[in-house]
DNA sequence: TTTCTTGCAAAGGGTTTGCAAAATA
DNA sequence: TATTTTGCAAACCCTTTGCAAGAAA
């Protein structure tokens, strides 16, 4: 356990927080100005595997990591990039059904959505109800 | 409709077939030898975008491509990479309960599983003359 | 012809890795 | 001290892109 770990670690206490390598690596850079991208990276391999937080691919370009360990799933948001948490408990057995439909050994599963967020709904609201047709957008 | 295009096509003709970008290139170029990654690449996001083929994120290093248009989700095998088709039937509603859950209008997802095929089971079971306890998962 | 697509090769972005120095047990 | 882990930077791998030549409509 070096400083390092501990505080990559802790960037994922608060719950809900997603994080990719690099996100994490700013944050932790603030206490540790001379980490290295390579260290979080091997710290956040390490942590996933030794199961304190989770590795998701989510297809969104990069990786992302969850210390959230309660089971539970994730909207993307198309528009924004945001990602939402999804409580897991509407789904059952998803594991115990792909087990009985297949040959395979099931160990494990990821499960991720995609849409549109409360807030870029509404953004797309005004836009059509106002007065901009085009503009280049930003 | 270009020849390259359609040869691409036509490798996701076989049911079950999911291929990496590499795959579908090397595949293509015994018809077309001299057909470039980069032209694989444009098509097979092209085609995805057009619906006629799927873009898998399985988190194996490589994207995947699936060419069956049915509704299935798949198992990875976390030994060999083996990917097979599991049937959908089992799972429904993902996305409605998932829009319940959320606060998101949900417009896609995907469902990937990872586990140990039967040869692999096959494999370590005369390699050892026994079973291994692995963690199962969640 | 006009427009789209290709091949090539280089660039890009995220992730991994070799190694000597530094920290930990 | 013996073992891990770090920081750095280069290497890697998959994927994307700019551009001029070539194919399609």
């Amino acid at each position: 356990m070096t400083r390092q770990r501990r505080a990559i670690l802790e960037e994922f206490r608060t719950p809900g927080r997603h994080l990719t390598a690099d996100a994490v690596y700013e944050r932790v850079r603030r206490r540790i100005p001379n980490i290295s991208l390579g260290t979080v990276y091997r710290n956040l391999e390490m942590l996933s595997r030794a199961g304190l937080i989770k590795t998701l691919h989510l297809g969104g370009g990069q990786r992302q990591y969850d210390g959230g360990m309660h089971r539970h799933y994730h909207v993307r948001c198309i528009r924004c990039g945001k990602v939402s948490d999804v409580s897991a408990d509407s789904f059952k057995d998803l594991e115990a059904a792909a087990a009985r439909a297949s040959d395979f050994e099931v160990l494990g599963h990821e499960l991720g959505f995609e849409g549109i967020c409360a807030e870029c709904r509404n953004v797309q609201k005004c836009k059509q109800g106002g007065q901009e047709a085009q503009g280049a957008g930003n």
